[in-house]
RNA sequence: UCCGGUGUGGCGCAAUGGUAGCGCAAUCGACUGUUAAUCGAUGUGUUAGAGGUUCGAGUCCUCUCACCGGAGCCA
């Protein structure tokens, strides 16, 4: 007989089923049964299971059955006679695949989450971790429903990368040279040597060749794993992430508000319609207010104005902020959380910062001061996504390289675009796991990705 | 990396410089179509590590490590 799901053995007609899952918690009965609670991760429900002490092998498996254990169950689906369920499974036969002793970290009670991170590899067989889990998935499939949906093409973009100075942050080098006798000419190590006759690291973004293919395919995406070398400490920082990244040709900063913005809206839904039952669990065990406020981003435009007017806006407030606010200077969490969560309740879209605060690549506004530049805010969360139009005018880029003390011999394939068929273009980044950090209201970053990866931290 | 905090049975926490306790979980028993079951009993400690002050240190001091919160960097 086939194994049946959990999930789909709520919903099924009854009649003899076989269920496989983990011991959640045994309750015994001196009326000469026990009650097992089942789950199988399909789905955040158990399933209760009536194992009658009469069964064949009872006295043999009884002392196996305890919280963590994994059985199979062949039995009857039946309506529940007690209150909680609709349904149960009277069991016929029972066979325990794998007993859990008296020493198994995940006992019947509640566990922080920094706790459950020193067992990284049990904690998926929680509620909290099943359930960030599904919707982490639900996730990773809507980002792709969604472009797939619009015709762009999914492109993977290389993770060895020798541009090491795509201005990101601090990279992890890749190397498979003797790092304690490494082979030196003028007292610098020979890379000639190394694996790919250069130095090379793990990429910090896909964007800048993600652009060469949008030049050619017109819409892409890439959606992989991202490595930063920063000292970050935080709770919205890893140094392995997962990011989209969709480049567009004939895109301006304008097309790409609206994408950025249906992408979220979209994926929002997706989650809603599909993860009901998960995210009623997050509303209830983790932040109360999660899925009106879902509900009110879906409904609602996101506020856009412009770095100008952010800093006119919190220039007026009365608000007293640590850091100085002036045209110029880079907006610090406190003057985003401000936008988003004080003045007005909703994502919030800044566009169009100053030049020197921004990257070489964004595309240069008239009269210079500012760059096509945009940043979505998130209540509660931050910067959710970066994004930009591209400078695509060769002489522009290659002052700006310049300006940024940027060797554009390094970059002479990404000037090439500019030289060979040039196109306006624009893209933007999202960090997976803060999206999944943000639609569950989990307070970590830590918490949303299966192997954390930090600062002195590359465990399991 | 900077600022602040924390580190004590399996887990969550308590203990004025003076005999290390409580709750949960676990184990055993009682009771029950139970459901975070209930009731009773039982066991559980190199107080993160190293050094120092003191008659005496979980508690005070120094250093190291780890974790948490905030900041920076960013997604």
């Amino acid at each position: 007989m086939k194994r049946t799901k959990i999930k789909d053995l709520l919903n099924a007609v009854e009649g003899e089923v076989l269920v496989k899952g983990w011991v959640r918690t045994r309750r015994d009965s001196k009326g000469g049964f026990s009650f097992l609670e089942i789950n199988d991760g399909s789905c955040l429900r158990n399933i209760q299971v009536i194992a009658d002490h009469s069964i064949p092998n009872y006295s043999s498996i009884e002392k196996k059955m305890t919280t963590g254990s994994c059985i199979s169950v062949y039995g009857k689906l039946v309506a529940s006679q007690g209150k909680g369920q609709n349904k149960e499974v009277q069991a016929i036969t029972i066979d325990v695949y794998g007993p859990s002793p008296v020493d198994y970290p995940l006992q019947k009670k509640r566990h922080s989450f920094e706790f459950l991170r020193e067992i990284a590899h049990l904690r998926p067989r929680t509620n909290t971790f099943g359930a960030v889990m599904r919707v982490r998935n639900q996730l990773a499939y809507s980002i792709h429903q969604f472009f797939q949906k619009k015709g762009f093409v999914y492109l993977n973009t290389p993770i060895v990368t020798t541009s090491d100075c795509e201005g990101a942050g601090d990279m992890f080098q890749v190397t498979t040279l003797d790092i304690l006798n490494p082979k030196c000419v003028d007292g610098k190590i020979d890379y000639s040597l190394d694996f790919f006759g250069e130095k090379t690291f793990l990429t910090v973004s896909g964007q800048l060749e993600g652009e060469i293919f949008s030049m050619a395919l017109s819409d892409i995406y890439t959606f992989g794993p991202t490595f930063r070398a920063e000292n970050s400490n935080t709770s919205r920082h890893l140094a392995e992430f997962w990011m989209v990244e969709p480049e567009m040709a004939f895109y301006d900063l304008d097309d790409n508000m609206d994408l950025a913005e249906e992408f979220i809206k979209f994926l929002l839904s997706e989650v809603m319609e599909n993860c009901a039952e998960d995210m009623e669990f997050f509303n209830k065990r983790i932040d109360t207010t999660k899925l009106e406020t879902l509900k009110n981003i879906i409904d609602n435009q996101f506020e856009r104005l412009t770095y100008s007017d952010a800093i006119r806006q919190l220039k007026k407030s009365s608000e007293a902020f640590t850091y100085p606010v002036e045209w110029g200077l880079s907006l610090q969490a406190e003057h985003e959380r401000f936008l988003s969560e004080k003045v007005f309740k909703k994502p919030v879209i800044v566009f169009n910062y100053p030049e020197k605060i921004k990257s070489f690549y964004m595309k240069l506004n008239e009269g210079g001061e500012t760059v096509r530049a945009m940043d979505v805010l998130l209540p509660n969360l931050g910067e959710i996504i970066g994004g930009s139009q591209r400078e695509e005018n060769y002489e522009v880029l290659l002052e700006r390289m310049k300006d940024k003390d940027l060797n554009p011999e390094k970059y002479w394939w990404y000037l090439d675009l500019r030289k060979f068929g040039s196109a306006p273009h624009s893209g933007f980044g999202l960090g997976f796991e803060r999206m999944v950090q943000f639609v569950t209201g989990m307070d970590n970053i830590r918490d949303v990705i299966p192997f954390p990866r930090t600062p002195k931290h590359a465990k399991f």
